[in-house]
DNA sequence: GTAGGGTTAG
């Protein structure tokens, strides 16, 4: 047990992770991929490997693949420790784990430990010369005829010394191919692995995979080796070109060849399939390399703690943090840069910021993707006090600062509201020479003046958008369009709007949620110049409008169509859709509708959690209701009680309605709204004392009001 | 000069 690599984490995670629990951690690996399935495979013989054969057919009859070679040990050496045995704080175990027990017995290894050794350089005397002609040939036209021209010029013979320097100083993936087949041809030397690798890593900046690919079988073709800085070379690119079952294609192809990943083609696959979100794929990969002892570096942790966050596993995060502790690996600046923004992702603010501590008093500076993580972290968080705090020392510490970090300070103003601080930014930003505003500052301007309802600064800064050419965007015009619709500025709303499509803006669903909200509020002509715009951003909405307002549409008709346009929309939109669509009838006075509508929305999941019942309070909670719709619950609310007052039916003692405070930035002042139809409706519900927005009624005042209403219908 | 792996915006 001693010599297991495990520590008490790696058991939650081969746990949670492991593919497939039939197969104890570190052995049968089957990958379940797109487009199939394969196993990994891999040489657990002494001898070196051999170097790669022609075809795949023939490499797998000289090489048993992983699985094979595996099969006598996993029935022989893997057995599951009894739960008493487990290490403590392990209580997420739900299974005894599964581990090898005879250290005596080899581990099989899925990589080497030893890094691909490089060539040594030797001083080239022509250096100069060399480096000079190399920017010739990047600086001359890409055509055939150009760059033969320039090669006439070449300063020294091309040996295979001066070739290789040449060819490591072209950069245009063009010049790199072109210098390459040319250097073929000349025929003075044997064209070695590293010409073949320093190419591909010149079209791996171009992405040209294909040609990678090419490369890569030509090398197979003329029996050049693929070594480990070849694969992982192929394996990025294709991961940068998207071509993910390419990667895995290459990775499997390695171990068909005999050839063990060291770690840092190992990463790089782990990476791959961390991007494509296989997250047991990637911690069964982590385990078997941490058994054949593997102690993974900085930037394999980077890749893990990524994967976390896209994944928003807080557990996960927490441990490549106390992975890399117990294996006494330091975060360097990109790991700290990573788990910050994975904190992010995961919504940890009050944990970012102690990481951001801990790295700062560990003597790393922070850099501008450090201080953009934090920044959006702070804002998303609404933490203004700590994020006013960094951005004063942000300034005099003189941190780095770039225009994306300008940018996402902006909309950190946006999402707190700092106006003032904002504006300041802004000018900072038009005095820079590096960090202009670009469409994104606009938009987070036109988000601070929107959400401040500052319709003058809102509309100078469209202007300056249309006389600097800025490219005004679908958010931006979302901004101006609430921002004029609450002004009842509609022949301007208009007119930004068809300026937006204009400028090929392409409405999404929430362009037309705020179009739909305005016409919740519109009269007369404006309605129809509101409805305009719908129509041209969203035409079945505007049909469907029309068809609630015609009183013989049935109930049938309306649920289809609803239906219809909730698939239609993205799921985010869905709710204000309704709420929006609800106001619409209500200020048509056409109640009836409105109360269709909220049934359906319940229905469809639009407003989870509208009701809560304990034994002693049963609430309604309309936070994330518009007015028309809080009110409409409220009616439909009243509605079922005063029927179970009637039937006599149990009650509890308390009825609650949470409106929320009405504090967020979007808020339409829902708690006065609510209050004012509370009294209209003559409900014994009062505000609250201690908590705001929260409505309460005793049963006593509930059952003696509705039967006092009761009398009077009947009267 | 250094043939290969990881991190920033609604």
């Amino acid at each position: 047990m001693a010599a297991t690599p495990f520590t008490a984490l790696d058991v939650h995670y081969s746990i949670l992770y492991s593919s497939d629990t039939k197969f104890p951690v570190g052995f049968t690996f089957p990958f379940k991929l797109p487009s199939k399935r394969f196993t990994l495979v891999c040489n657990s013989s002494k001898s070196p490997p051999k170097p790669p054969p022609n075809s795949s057919t023939e490499l797998q009859k000289q090489n048993p693949s992983l699985a094979e070679q595996l099969k006598p040990l996993s029935s022989t050496t893997l057995t599951d420790i009894p739960p008493k045995d487990q290490p403590p704080n392990t209580h997420l175990l739900t299974k005894p784990r599964s581990t090898w027990v005879n250290p005596t017995r080899p581990k099989p290894s899925v990589l080497s430990l030893q890094r691909h050794k490089r060539s040594s350089y030797s001083y080239n005397p022509r250096i100069r010369d060399l480096k000079l002609f190399a920017r010739k040939l990047n600086e001359c036209d890409t055509s055939e005829a150009a760059f033969k021209g320039v090669l006439e010029e070449i300063p020294h013979p091309p040996t295979r010394e001066n070739s290789l320097l040449v060819l490591n100083n072209l950069k245009p993936w063009e010049k790199t191919i072109l210098f390459f087949n040319w250097v073929k041809t000349q025929n003075l030397f044997p064209i070695e692995t590293i010409f073949y690798n320093v190419t591909m890593k010149s079209l791996r900046f171009g992405r040209q995979f294909q040609l990678i690919e090419e490369l890569a079988h030509d090398m197979i073709k003329n029996e050049v080796e693929l070594d480990n800085i070849t694969y992982s070379t192929i394996i990025t690119c294709a991961k940068r070109c998207n071509l993910f079952d390419k990667a895995v294609e290459w990775f499997e192809r390695m171990y068909k060849t005999g050839l063990m990943p060291d770690e840092v083609t190992y990463s790089a696959v782990l990476d791959v399939y961390a991007k494509l979100g296989k997250v047991e794929e990637v911690m069964s990969l982590y385990e078997r390399g941490r058994a054949s002892g593997w102690k993974p570096d900085a930037i394999a942790f980077s890749v893990l703690g990524k994967m976390f966050g896209e994944a928003g596993d807080y557990d996960g995060i927490r441990y490549v943090l106390q992975e890399m502790k117990a294996l006494g690996v330091e975060p360097n600046l990109v790991v700290y840069n990573t788990l910050l923004e994975a904190m992010g992702k995961v919504a940890k603010p009050g944990l970012a910021r102690s990481l951001f501590e801990e790295m700062v008093e560990s003597g790393i500076n922070p850099n501008e993707k450090t201080l953009t993580s934090l920044v959006r972290i702070y804002g998303k968080a609404r933490w203004a006090r700590d994020a006013l705090q960094l951005w004063e020392r942000m300034k005099s510490n003189g941190w780095p600062m770039d225009f994306i970090l300008y940018n996402t300070l902006l909309s950190m103003c946006a999402d707190l509201g700092l106006v003032d601080e904002a504006e300041g930014l802004f000018e900072d930003m038009k005095a820079s020479e590096h960090s202009k505003p670009d469409s994104w500052s606009y938009t987070a301007m036109l988000n601070i003046y929107g959400s401040g309802r500052n319709v003058d600064k809102a509309m100078k800064l469209f202007e300056d958008i249309s006389d600097l050419g800025v490219e005004l965007n679908v958010m931006g015009c979302t901004c101006l369009i609430q921002c004029l619709g609450r002004a009842k500025r509609i022949d301007d709303l208009v007119r930004v709007f068809e300026f937006s499509l204009k400028k090929g803006v392409k409405p999404d669903d929430r362009l037309c949620g705020s179009l739909l909200s305005v016409l919740s509020y519109c009269e007369g002509e404006d309605l129809d110049k509101v409805l305009a715009c719908l129509h041209q951003a969203n035409p079945k909405l505007v049909a469907f409008i029309k068809m609630v307002e015609e009183e013989k549409t049935s109930f049938e008709m309306v649920k289809e169509e609803f239906k219809s346009i909730l698939n239609d929309t993205s799921v985010e939109a869905r709710r204000p859709f309704c709420n929006c669509l609800i106001d619409i009838c209500r200020n048509k006075d056409t109640t009836e509708r409105a109360h269709e509508l909220l049934y359906m929305g319940t229905v469809y999941g639009l407003y989870p959690g509208l009701h809560t019942k304990t034994a002693d309070e049963w609430r309604l909670n309309v936070r994330s209701l518009s007015v028309g719709a809080a009110h409409t619950a409220l009616e439909e609310w009243v509605g079922t009680l005063t029927k179970m007052v009637e039937r006599q039916e149990a009650l509890p003692q308390l009825f609650s309605a949470n409106t929320g405070a009405g504090t967020h930035k979007f808020s339409q002042g829902l708690p006065s709204a609510f209050a004012l139809h509370v009294r209209k409706l003559a409900a014994p519900f009062r505000q609250s004392e201690e908590k705001a927005g929260l409505f309460v009624a005793t049963r006593e005042d509930l059952v003696s009001w509705v039967q006092s209403r009761s009398l009077a219908a009947t009267a």
